[in-house]
DNA sequence: TCTGGGGTCCTAGGACCC
DNA sequence: TCTGGGGTCCTAGGACCC
């Protein structure tokens, strides 16, 4: 048997969030619609008075972003609002000034997991070996799947697409190439619902021109870093000698920059991994004070340690670590975490650990942000938890 | 007009052990 | 009295991603 050459697919939803929310409201097609905040209580007032009749609601009825007051960031825009320059992680209220009559929906993460796994699932049904990377994105490994290699893989991407549209209505925009690093460049080739395939040989022609930010993995501050050194390009990246990458960027960072520019990538599809912390945080409405908002930020502490507790019980983790976060009015972030000895999953000990690290934080400046912690997570064997069932501690707060 | 929430991985120093 | 290397774990921060 001839051995096949590697064929990624990267395939990820187009503006997944909102698209999501336009089945549901088809009259705000093409219309500008952001997706961001929490609910409120317009929303419920409107999902009441047209219960079951949702995509009867006049679009004029919907809130719209310059009605917004709060904090918040956008989660996806329809590309109709991308044309006013508002798009991913922007501030609402900055949104509202680019934007002002864009429609404001909250974020409904129990029914994008919903679409999630619906598409997932005809992925798997097509091409078994998929790698989850969050709800709107995976890789696919089309290497051994029949008919994985037609085309350069372009049949099977075609009926990946189609399958999905028909199963749920939404469309994705798939790329594929040699490994993953290339495959989810080629992506955002065609977006949306497009189909690009990449060969080896079309490096120079279609990677080394695009801006190094492309790359998956070099962010803002990396991206700074080279600019400063005169590397704009991938092909700018790539014509750097590895050693002086090394001696610039160190030798992990270097080498894979090196490598990430010539297009070298062996990761592979990975299908299954175990989580490794788990999480709650929440950003006050207004920022609070650890005195004279005492007895609020206990509550909301507590609430925070349960709902950890919650998570780890209902996916079956215990963990040791167990750690507090927080961010200061001026943004400026701290955490702590202390290590016990016997894994947990229970409320009152995750409680009490993380109070303990907040002794060790300075709680002089004013709070936006509060989150609580749990690392180093093993499988739980559901028998009883360290503390769990003695009476709750008095707050530490 | 400031900037959500849930994650992963890496680095670097110190403790501690052999 | 002076001086070794590892190796592992813990902690804090930071970069990055979806």
């Amino acid at each position: 048997m001839i051995a096949q050459p590697r064929r990624i697919a990267h395939l990820d939803m187009d503006a997944f969030y909102a698209s999501v929310e336009l089945l549901r409201y088809p009259q705000l097609t093409g219309l500008p619609v952001v997706i961001g905040g929490g609910r409120r209580q317009h929303d419920d007032a409107l999902a009441a008075a047209y219960a079951g009749r949702l995509a009867e609601i006049p679009p004029a009825a919907f809130p719209r972003l310059k009605d917004y007051v709060g904090r918040g960031v956008i989660t996806t825009a329809t590309y109709a609002a991308r044309q006013f320059g508002v798009g991913s992680a922007m501030g609402l209220m900055k949104a509202a000034r680019l934007c002002p009559e864009a429609i404001l929906l909250p974020v409904d993460f129990a029914e994008y997991r919903r679409y999630s796994r619906r598409f997932k699932e005809v992925i798997l049904s097509i091409a078994p070996v998929m790698e989850d990377r969050g709800v709107d994105e995976v890789y696919i490994d089309f290497t051994q799947v029949p008919g994985g290699q037609r085309e350069g893989g372009r049949v099977l991407a075609r009926l990946i697409q189609k399958s999905i549209h028909d199963a749920t209505g939404l469309t994705c925009s798939i790329g594929v190439a040699p490994n993953k690093l290339i495959a989810k460049m080629a992506s955002e080739f065609d977006k949306p619902n497009g189909i690009s395939i990449v060969q080896p040989g079309d490096l120079q022609a279609r990677i080394w021109p695009l801006a190094c930010r492309k790359i998956n993995g070099i962010g803002p501050k990396t991206n700074d870093r080279l600019q400063a050194h005169g590397i704009h390009t991938i092909g700018d990246l790539a014509a750097r000698p590895r050693d002086w990458l090394v001696a610039h960027f160190g030798k992990a960072s270097g080498a894979w920059l090196h490598d990430a520019a010539w297009g070298r990538d062996e990761r592979p599809v990975v299908t299954e991994s175990e989580p490794v912390s788990m999480s709650r945080e929440t950003t006050f409405e207004r920022d609070l004070h650890a005195v004279s908002d005492k007895a609020l930020l206990g509550e909301i502490f507590t609430t925070l340690c349960q709902q950890v507790a919650q998570d780890l019980a209902a996916k079956g983790y215990k963990g040791r670590t167990i750690g507090i976060k927080l961010r200061y009015a001026d943004f400026q972030t701290a955490t702590r975490d202390q290590t016990i000895d016997q894994p947990t999953r229970d409320a009152a000990t995750i409680r009490r650990a993380a109070g303990q690290c907040l002794k060790r934080v300075p709680l002089t400046k004013r709070l936006r942000l509060l989150g609580v912690r749990v690392g180093k997570l093993q499988p739980d064997d559901g028998g009883a938890q360290a503390g769990e069932g003695e009476t709750e501690e008095p707050l530490l707060l």
